[in-house]
DNA sequence: ATAAGCGTACTGACCAGTCAGTACCGCGAG
DNA sequence: CTCGCGGTACTGACTGGTCAGTACGCTTAT
């Protein structure tokens, strides 16, 4: 029987912990590797027992969250049926979960950019996930009539980059309020390809 | 009386030039001095005569870059008096801008971003700037009837991301060309207002 | 002569990654 | 039951390459 309250994280866990908390707050490359094993109370050693070098560990916190959001996203389509709808509730479950998830969300967005060329990849790679996503339900409603045709491939890639921007924006400053974005960034998007509830 | 047919360029510029040939191709961190030297054909002496460090001389490149977009952007709406028709006259004037000048775009879009705390600053710092002259422009369109009331913080935030991500795209892969973006972007960006012509 | 402009050889701090060793656990043989 | 065995998880002192920045010297123009 277990008998644990606090039950006591794995290893790998706060590696993985301390590594988001310091990455997110100060970049790839200002974060040095003694300063994860300080905070995650582990060993030089443990990290390189757990993960085959830095890069592979940051990349793996990139993944894991993308990950997430990606499921959270496709969770609210399945839900729905209607394209129109499909698409606003995907956007709301992307903004939800940013939301929810602050640092996660400044490391995806702000600091896996701009490291050379190995993270460019896994950027483009990640972003290219959500914008085909997008562009996918966007095609739908299109299709089934919800919305005049445009070109999905740049209102996909503008949408994108309006939530980034929005996010980050909220990730640094708290500004704007999670409600005033949920209120006023799906019509605004929406209204982009001229559709009228 | 000038001789040269083509005139020798002073060694601040090679050095900027090969600074910003680097930095945009493979980042701040991935570029190292002694690269820009070959390059530039110049020598590590003169490049720590011209730039106090690194930094600087990068910072020096997004500064002056941020620069030219925005007084190309204010040129433009200093040329039309309707509001509306500046707005729509300044995103084309950066829109231009950025297309002609791709690396000076991918350095300040990607290669700017996710570098450690000091960096950082700078970035918001010009990500505010044109925030600011955007959300300008759209309080005056506002005020004077040409698009209906709007939270124009966030509409303002959210055209700086869509615009930035469409022209990182570009940046990478040469899709969308040029002209489908300058004819998709600037009508989606207004209907999301709901500006009608 | 003197200083701005530039070249070259050098330094030394820094830090990712290594590796020899420790602790502990489950398991099968005697 | 207990002892050897091997495997997994982890430790932390150490190293070695890298690279930003410096010292200093040589020019050329004024």
């Amino acid at each position: 029987m277990r008998e644990q309250v606090t039950e006591p994280k794995s290893t790998r866990e706060r590696i993985l912990d301390a590594a988001m908390e310091l990455f997110s707050a100060k970049g790839f490359h200002d974060t040095k590797l003694d300063e994860i094993v300080a905070e995650a109370s582990a060993s030089k050693g443990s990290i390189y027992f757990h993960f085959p070098n830095k890069e592979k560990l940051f990349i793996a916190l990139v993944d894991q969250f993308a990950d997430l959001i990606e499921r959270r996203a496709k969770e609210a389509i399945a839900g729905e049926a209607d394209s129109i709808r499909r698409v606003q509730a995907a956007l709301e479950a992307v903004l939800e979960t940013f939301s929810k998830y602050r640092r996660p969300a400044k490391l995806l967005l702000v600091q896996a950019v701009g490291l050379g060329t190995v993270f460019e990849r896994k950027r483009i790679e990640v972003n290219d996930r959500f914008v085909l996503l997008i562009k996918t339900y966007l095609d739908d409603a299109v299709a089934d009539g919800s919305i005049p045709p445009v070109n999905t491939q740049i209102v996909s890639h503008a949408w994108m980059g309006a939530i980034y921007n929005i996010v980050i924006q909220w990730v640094y400053t708290g500004e704007p309020t999670k409600d005033d974005i949920m209120d006023a960034l799906p019509p605004l998007l929406l209204k982009s390809v001229s559709y009228q509830e």
